[in-house]
DNA sequence: GGGTGTGAAGCCGTTCACAGCA
DNA sequence: TGCTGTGAACGGCTTCACACCC
């Protein structure tokens, strides 16, 4: 009906405006400026209310938003109407701890299976989530309508398990392993690449370190 | 010396760039296209011969670029001398997740002490790193010289451990914790946040399942 | 001929600036 | 008065286009 085009930086922030305005929910007050949201999430006012309006959220001049109804008309754009079935393939160590979040976290979100190419891992429950090899992949997905999976497979097992993800209609993918995935354009990819967020930390760390040490070797409080 | 201001995006891609070709390595063909590179990750070939023109590697208009030589340069740039120190704060199911992931993943950096504020795993090594109690956090950076950390506590310790890094000149934090946090610019955050992650994914597969569910019911391959 | 290196153009997300309003 | 809502300006990253070179 309506096409928004709402881009990922803005639904990433969206979703963190929800999660932040849910805590304070019922405090003091009800009403919440533009600014002061923009400090709590360090962007400017113009950009929370650049990303409220595509909420239809309408704020009060004097008042500001009303963060009851900010936090429903986020919730009304970005989830869906029931608990969103998910699954998850590759039950190493990152992929435990990640159900272990998705269960005490997003309750909203529901691990519906989890799935490993290794036989010891096979019909065991692992947090409340049965694990299922990889052949039934197919057939599970389609019989729970699930449109997302959570990818933390390791890196040369990737592509082919995206392709068959791809292949089971899946529309989304969070990949965490560290290879770019390459799916038609109508499959959506997040990639959280762990090793280039440590190189990207590190660097810009140790850049710091030489921009305050060589030019004038000042020790601020010391 | 010489300050080429290089991107998040872009240090973001050279790293992936590195992985990729060191698995490359010593195959058949010593030399690459930007083309090729290009295929590989996902990008255009442009947006590839840019990256590397911050590395100052140059490449051969009939061969293309060395394999041996890119690495290198990618590693001259991103990588410090000597093995990097990092400490991660917060040793959960998360955490230690990723202690395996860099001892396992990134030889290169060492993570030289965990802490945590819950006496139960304190002092305790979790897979081959020592967990210390939080008092001792400044002592141990000073003591390292380490200039990166890994925030992996619960949301609500987050802002308060992130100012007891930067009093022990922490200048770089990838931050797990699902809230923004407030420092100093002079340190640097990477955020991984799966919670707004997760509602990226799943907000767009269904934005894609409505997209073609509605319009036309096609079934295209069935 | 075909690929690299790079100035110039284009694009998209962010910020500015201000009209409208409580 | 001061904040919201939004067209317009801005800026940074990406892509184009082409000179140069093997």
């Amino acid at each position: 009906m309506n096409a928004p085009k709402i881009s990922r930086r803005t639904l990433e922030r969206l979703s963190l405006y929800r999660r932040l305005l849910s805590d304070r929910f019922a405090e003091e007050n009800p009403f919440i400026y533009s600014h002061s949201l923009a400090t709590l999430v360090n962007v400017t006012p113009s950009q929370v209310r650049r990303d409220i309006m595509v909420t239809g959220c309408a704020g009060n001049p004097s008042k500001g938003y009303r963060v009851s109804d900010l936090v429903m008309a986020i919730s009304r754009l970005v989830d869906s109407d029931g608990p969103e079935p998910v699954i998850l393939i590759g039950v190493g160590k990152l992929g435990s701890a990640l159900i272990d979040y998705v269960r005490t976290r997003r309750p909203h979100l529901r691990i519906v299976a989890a799935f490993d190419a290794k036989p010891m891992k096979v019909d065991r429950d692992v947090l409340g989530v049965h694990c299922h090899e990889m052949s039934e992949l197919e057939a599970i997905i389609s019989e729970n309508g699930v449109h997302s999976a959570i990818l933390t497979v390791p890196a040369q097992a990737a592509q082919d398990v995206a392709n068959l993800l791809v292949k089971a209609r899946i529309l989304g993918i969070l990949n965490f392993a560290p290879v770019p995935l390459h799916v038609p354009t109508h499959v959506f990819v997040e990639s959280i690449d762990l090793t280039s967020s440590l190189d990207k930390v590190t660097f810009f760390a140790r850049q710091e370190v030489e921009r305050t040490d060589l030019p004038a070797s000042e020790d601020p409080e010391n």
